[in-house]
RNA sequence: CGCGGGGUAGAGCAACGGUAGCUCGUCUGGCUCAUAACCAGGAGGCAGUGGGUUCAACUCCCACCCCCGCAACCA
């Protein structure tokens, strides 16, 4: 039976349209996603929204707009955006108005231990305007900053408390002997020093006029709704029908040979500390390998609204493509860090790697190939079979590392042997016999069909199109047709101008 | 205060106790099949600063300076 190999994507809240940022986890999680299913793996790729959010409502009113519509009409803006950008996830989940979360969510708060869930009376100061608890540190002059002038209240209430405390050991063996892989390293450290440095019980509920209606009933207690990470993070099983104990949940869960969750580092605390010890709590497994990849700059400064500089990816992707978009977010960006977005460097690589690499490089030995008609099978080179070989031993050897950057240029070195190797034999030559041409053009059509295999899980558009015009006319009849210009070549006319 | 990351050719990055490499850009030559693309070669770095350890440091140690995160909008 073929391995399981289950990933998510965090599920973003819905308060506003997805940035740049966002696409970057995606493309992440896809490429990992199609890898897994090009080697043959049983994949099953989640992502989704989180509609709960306390974020999402105070935008919904901001707005004017009724929570429920803001968020159908958010969340469809997300899942616009993963199917503009290819992404193969074989399901989405929202957190709002779907039973299996619902249900799924109260199931995973029920079957924590009676002793981990205990109600505390927590008072504090409530500010009106924000409708949150402020720290004193978060005031001036005893006043919210956001709304002077208007009375904090001294709000007094009870809540649902998990007591993490109790799973301090647990978690540190856990982690520090990789039963969870945190990746990076510097991450899984991270993590460890702040379970060292005491964990504190947190509130898992609020009250439901404070939440305003919004989000999942705590079991049995029709006065608390769950705190929004409880439920969020839940989605993880409750997609996977964790609330009817499903098919899908044992394969990939219960029974899974891979469990990945990929997020992004300001969420890390939770995905490595709380959500191992809810699922602790409830005797349920733990997910296998957490990636923590980093956050985009624009122009070096980070993404804010504040500052206007929030970069639209649609409007990336209908500029330049799916597939270009992706590029860029894969190979500029080191997986496990962080990455800067800019739209010169955008043309830069675009240029550089799309149109002088990988297009032209096709568009020359297409072309070639197409001129000679029909080409016989012939031994490969030693050299040109050892550079195909070990490219998709580093390519692979990367991606189980999580170096998504590292594999790409893996597949553009083996780019650069297929130019140098068209540019030393000279198939053009009117010196050469026309069987010494064919057997370099075959040769180069090897190479390219290579790249294409090795291209599916980043460039799924341009890899078919490659794929799909090297044909075998028989079994040992290969024809080539020309192509397209895969990705134009950017000048001045039509960059982006301001840089 | 503190914590974490970082300061290496024009830009972005890498490696290593003992000739400092890669990509992009740039310059020159070659080629002309290809998207003015491709191939080859060159120029370009006293390695943030000051000390120390060592036969030898960019690489180890100490001090200092500077930048970026760790409060908010924000993955």
């Amino acid at each position: 039976m073929a391995k399981t190999f289950y990933i998510s994507t965090s599920i973003p809240y819905v308060n506003a349209a997805p940035h740049i940022g966002h696409a970057l986890e995606f493309v992440q999680a896809d490429s990992l996603a199609r890898f897994a299913r090009q080697y043959g793996k049983d994949v099953f790729f989640l992502s989704g929204t989180d509609d709960n959010a306390l974020k999402n409502s105070q935008a919904a009113e901001v707005a004017g707009v009724p929570v429920k519509k803001w968020v159908d009409n958010h969340s469809a803006i997300f899942q616009k955006l993963l199917a503009e950008l290819n992404i193969s996830n074989d399901d989405f989940i929202r957190t709002s108005s779907e039973k299996r979360h619902i249900l799924g969510a109260q199931k995973l708060w029920s079957s924590c231990r009676q002793e981990d869930i205990y109600k505390k009376k927590y008072s504090g100061l409530y500010c009106l305007g924000c409708e949150e608890f402020k720290q004193e540190k978060d005031l001036t002059d005893n006043e919210c900053p956001e709304h002077p002038g208007k009375k904090l209240e001294l709000v007094e209430e009870e809540n649902y408390f998990f007591k993490l405390s109790n799973y301090q050991k647990q978690l540190e063996e856990i982690i520090s002997t990789d039963k969870l892989k945190i990746i990076p390293e510097s991450r899984k450290n991270e993590m460890l020093s702040f379970i060292k440095s005491g964990l504190d019980d947190f509130s898992i509920s609020r009250s439901r006029e404070r939440a305003k209606d919004w989000g999942v009933f705590v079991p049995g207690d029709d006065d608390q709704i769950m705190y929004v990470w409880f439920d969020a993070l839940a989605n993880y099983i409750t997609a996977l029908d964790y609330a009817d104990d499903g098919e899908k949940f044992n394969k990939y869960w219960v029974r899974g040979d891979e469990i990945i969750h990929i997020i992004g580092k300001g969420i890390n605390r939770f995905h490595s500390i709380y959500w191992p010890a809810m699922l602790l709590s409830a005797g349920v497994t733990l997910p296998k390998t957490i990636f923590i990849h980093g956050y985009l700059t624009i122009g070096g400064q980070k993404i804010s609204k504040t500052l206007g500089n929030v970069i639209d990816p649609f409007e990336v992707i209908k500029k330049y493509g799916s597939d270009a978009t992706r590029y860029f977010l894969l190979r500029e960006t080191p997986s496990d860090g962080d990455g800067d977005f800019s739209y010169a460097k955008f043309e830069e690589r675009y240029n550089a790697d799309l149109a002088n690499g990988l297009g032209n490089f096709a568009s020359r030995v297409l072309t070639l190939g197409e001129k000679l008609g029909k080409l016989a099978a012939v031994e490969i080179d030693q050299k040109t079979a050892d550079a195909i070989e070990s490219a998709r031993k580093l390519v692979t050897d990367r991606i189980t590392d999580f170096k998504i950057h590292d594999a790409l240029a893996a597949i553009w070195e083996l780019i650069s042997y297929g130019d140098k190797y068209v540019n030393d034999h000279k198939p053009w030559s009117a010196d050469l016999a026309e069987v010494e041409k064919q057997k370099i053009i075959f040769n180069a059509a090897i190479i390219l069909d290579n790249i294409s295999a090795l291209l599916q899980s980043f460039l799924p558009v341009a890899a078919d199109k490659i794929t799909s015009s090297i044909c075998w006319a028989s079994d040992d009849i290969l024809e080539l047709r020309k192509l397209e210009i895969l990705f134009p070549r950017l000048d001045s006319q039509n960059m982006h101008g301001l840089h």
